[in-house]
DNA sequence: CCATTTTTTTACCAAATGGTAAATGCTTTC
DNA sequence: GAAAGCATTTACCATTTGGTAAAAAAATGG
């Protein structure tokens, strides 16, 4: 809990009473990896926190290729936020792509604590901008070749290398896990 | 000045006094092919709808290399509303990629409609969705060969063939302008 | 600790793409 | 309508990447 507490008091003031409040509206919880955060064709009733773990958004494309969009890791929020937000289906699956430990905010607790707590919603909103441009962060250059595209991605999040499955990281950069394989060889 | 009407229309009804009060606070305007509506390390003044033409969005990479990431065509706004808003330099130029006309909301105009027409917030609010919305559409899939990434492309934008530069749909593709060429050659 | 499963690496060949250079075609302007 | 400036196509070869198959390495589960 105190990674959470920390992280939101980064975006503004809480007394004691107020920290509380919160504590008591979130439940703690966890992932296998492979398992999911939420899913493509329902809509999302949480917002979470990575307490520890890596989470994936990804998406199908017509063919059927799972398409790797973003990565998100520990002390940040991870929700499909849009959708979350307007009780909509959302279109693409947050993946836990290692074991996770989250803080969950199920929906009901979340639209509480705008009631309960004043401040709350300033805070939120800083938040939520933080977990939307992450998400939308941008990707690989698509004009670059594979290894260019890999060297950039080991220098935009290098705590990944070591802890997201190479099959992953491949799904972003737009190749083949072999191709990628051989990429890592050559760069040596 | 009508298709701006009627685009305004879409979102909300206005009165005749209304749509007097929006004509007498926006300005016609052009743009040669090749002329900026807006540029990276400014701050942007203006909100535009083309009437009749093409914009498209790109940014300097790394290595210099021109990256196209949208092209928004006539009867859309076009800005970079967040930096518009926000009062913050832009990260990315919008180009003239054919003559266009426009219709140009100067900044202290725009902040004026929402003092002086009742209603004007919800319209604004929409229109500027559907806006940021164009500009967010997912771009060619990175793991497709470019063969297919131009195929879609012509599923996608098929009124934008044959008006739009080989070059900025290259770059938009993340291929050569030659290999685009030999692709479209192979492709008949 | 061994068996099983998952992940990563290798290898080989075919296909796609980039780099470079040049030719052709198309517009604009005077 | 000729000249100049853009835009598009072609060609050739080197390099990169994908497809397929298999081996090796690492992680997982009893």
């Amino acid at each position: 809990m105190k990674e959470l507490i920390n992280y939101i008091l980064q975006f503004g003031q809480l007394d004691k009473q107020q920290i509380d409040l919160v504590m008591n509206n979130v439940v703690e919880s966890s992932l296998h990896k492979g398992e999911h955060f939420s899913e493509a064709g329902k809509v999302p009733k949480q917002v979470g926190f990575i307490v520890d773990g890596v989470i994936r958004g990804y998406y199908h494309h017509n063919n059927g290729e799972e398409i790797t969009r973003c990565f998100i890791s520990e002390n940040s929020l991870v929700a499909d936020y849009v959708n979350f937000e307007a009780n909509t289906v959302s279109a693409e699956y947050l993946q836990a792509c290692t074991d996770c430990r989250l803080i969950i905010f199920p929906k009901d607790n979340w639209e509480e604590l705008s009631r309960a707590v004043a401040g709350w919603d300033n805070i939120k909103n800083k938040m939520v901008q933080i977990c939307m441009y992450q998400k939308s962060r941008k990707g690989p250059v698509i004009s670059q070749d594979a290894t260019t595209r890999y060297r950039e991605f080991m220098e935009n999040y290098p705590s990944l290398i070591n802890r997201v499955p190479l099959a992953y990281i491949a799904s972003y950069l737009g190749v083949t896990q072999q191709s990628l394989s051989r990429i890592r060889r050559n760069i040596r």
